[in-house]
RNA sequence: GGAGAGGUGGCCGAGUGGUCGAAGGCGCACGCCUGGAAAGCGUGUAUGCGUCAAAAGCGCAUCAUGGGUUCGAAUCCCAUUCUCUCCGCCA
């Protein structure tokens, strides 16, 4: 949720750089510079119909208790349509601060200045590269073949025991899981990450914390019951954490590493994008969330880029790292670096981590909070990454890495594995 | 799942209808004292919104959350939620 104060500023201004998101915000800010005005103004004769009406409660009071009843009695006669005055006030503040927050609710965030124009990934700006190259025989199998072949991955049995989108991950595959994940957590120690391990369902703040509700209802499961809602990536209950928290200038910069499962509803996918490891409802992640000062914010998103990167680097991946055009943002990333794997065997591009920075959108709506140097509160700054996730890495190193006599496991992993080889 | 007790400021804790945003203590900050420190003494110490160019000041709201009763609610009533204790069940 943007700031008000920063569109009070400048509101031409926001409305100029949301356009490279290529969203039409003229009207909406203006209903929300109105809306505001109102809330204002009602407040303003809210708060002093208030005050006039607990000045009367006290002065009844001391009559009373000077034995003055009559007196008293005339005054609530006053305090009676005084009361009705300020029934209405503050219903209608409540109807306006709905509107103004519904409203509010609806802009994306204001992006980077850095960000590139553009309309959909096509305009994605290649910022990095690195020099692995991988050629396969002809022969080579897409891993949703080499799953068979190997008796690594059953997706037939998750369709029957669950349905499609849910494999099972057995011998070799399931060992190679638990490694990565392992690998993953421990690189992040290393890295100075605080590891987490969180619930897998949240409640409806939480969900709203950031910004999975409202209006995202698609992509989260959602357990009516009891209300909670499984978490769609550990961002969620990671960054919640800090919710209605005002953070001491010690604490920061935080940050977290936790690995969960990941539940997605996905509606809506089809196609090549769900096929084997591509797309599922359930599957496994290890994300890192950083919470800092804001002027400190985008030399974080670096460095966690470079953190990823090498992450990728150590498993020996062909990669491509791309700066998110304006019209591939999400609605409330100021900058997203984005990373791909080659899959050579399917011949394309799989993104396997996503780095943002959200600057204060995020805290603004979770009142993350810390005090600043004057001794005042000021929001932080959010950020976060994939770090990375599973089932598309997997994907990549079975068919990169397929040879005569087995898929070769990268020495890096090895240690974790147990074994150099799925033959 | 059943029964009971409870949720007050950064923490502990008092407060059962009026002058309570809230005693007292701890912690923290600043000052005095000291050669320095401790102790002691003094002062200050919530958040949001509004007013204001800004600060101070002032106003409003907030004692788990939401509603209600009342001229007036931390205090009474209802609902929700969370915590604790006992019983039951259970990995």
């Amino acid at each position: 949720m943007l700031q008000l104060n920063i569109i009070n500023e400048d509101p031409q201004k926001v409305e100029e750089l949301l356009w490279i998101k290529n969203f039409e915000a003229g009207s909406l800010i203006s209903e929300i510079l109105d809306l505001d005005n109102c809330r204002r103004e009602t407040q303003k004769k809210l708060d002093d119909g208030l005050a006039e009406a607990n000045r009367l409660a006290k002065e009844i009071g001391i009559l009373y208790s000077s034995g003055r009843g009559d007196e008293a009695n005339e005054l609530k006669q006053k305090t009676a349509s005084l009361k009705k005055g300020t029934q209405t006030l503050s219903a209608g503040l409540e109807q306006i601060k709905l509107s103004l927050e519904e409203k509010l609710l609806q802009l994306p965030n204001i992006p980077h200045p850095s960000v590139p124009p553009g309309k959909s990934e096509a305009d994605n700006e290649q910022v990095a590269m690195n020099d692995i190259r991988v050629e396969l025989d002809p022969g080579a199998l897409p891993h949703w073949d080499l799953a068979v072949k190997y008796d690594i991955i059953d997706f037939d049995l998750g369709s029957k025991v669950t349905g499609a989108g849910f494999p099972f991950y057995k011998n070799h595959g399931a060992r190679l899981q638990r490694a990565l994940i392992n690998f993953f957590l421990d690189e992040a120690i290393k890295a100075g990450y605080t590891e987490y391990q969180p619930p897998l369902f949240v409640n409806e703040d939480s969900a709203y914390g950031t910004g999975q509700l409202p209006d995202k209802e698609g992509q989260m499961y959602h357990i009516t019951e009891d209300n909670l809602y499984p978490i769609p990536t550990a961002e969620v209950p990671l960054t919640n954490i800090y919710r209605d928290v005002i953070l001491a200038k010690d604490q920061l910069p935080i940050k977290n590493v936790a690995y969960s499962n990941c539940f997605r509803r996905e509606a809506g996918s089809y196609g090549k994008d769900v096929r084997g490891l591509n797309r599922l409802h359930q599957f496994d992640k290890v994300e890192i969330v950083h919470i800092c000062h804001p002027e400190r914010s985008y030399t974080v998103l670096e460095e966690m880029r470079n953190y990823v990167a090498s992450l990728l680097e150590k498993l020996e991946l062909p990669y491509r790292i791309l700066k998110l055009c304006g019209g591939d943002l999400s609605f409330t990333s100021a900058l997203t670096y984005d990373f791909e794997v080659y899959s050579a065997a399917q011949q394309r591009w799989l993104e396997v981590s996503s780095v943002s920075n959200f600057e204060a959108f995020q805290s603004n709506r979770m009142k993350l909070r810390f005090r600043g140097e004057d001794g005042k509160t000021r929001l932080a700054h959010t950020l976060n990454g994939s770090a990375l996730a599973l089932p598309r890495v997997v994907a990549a190193l079975l068919e990169n890495n397929q040879s005569g006599t087995g898929i070769l496991i990268p020495a890096a992993l090895q240690g974790y594995t147990g074994f150099d080889k799925i033959a």
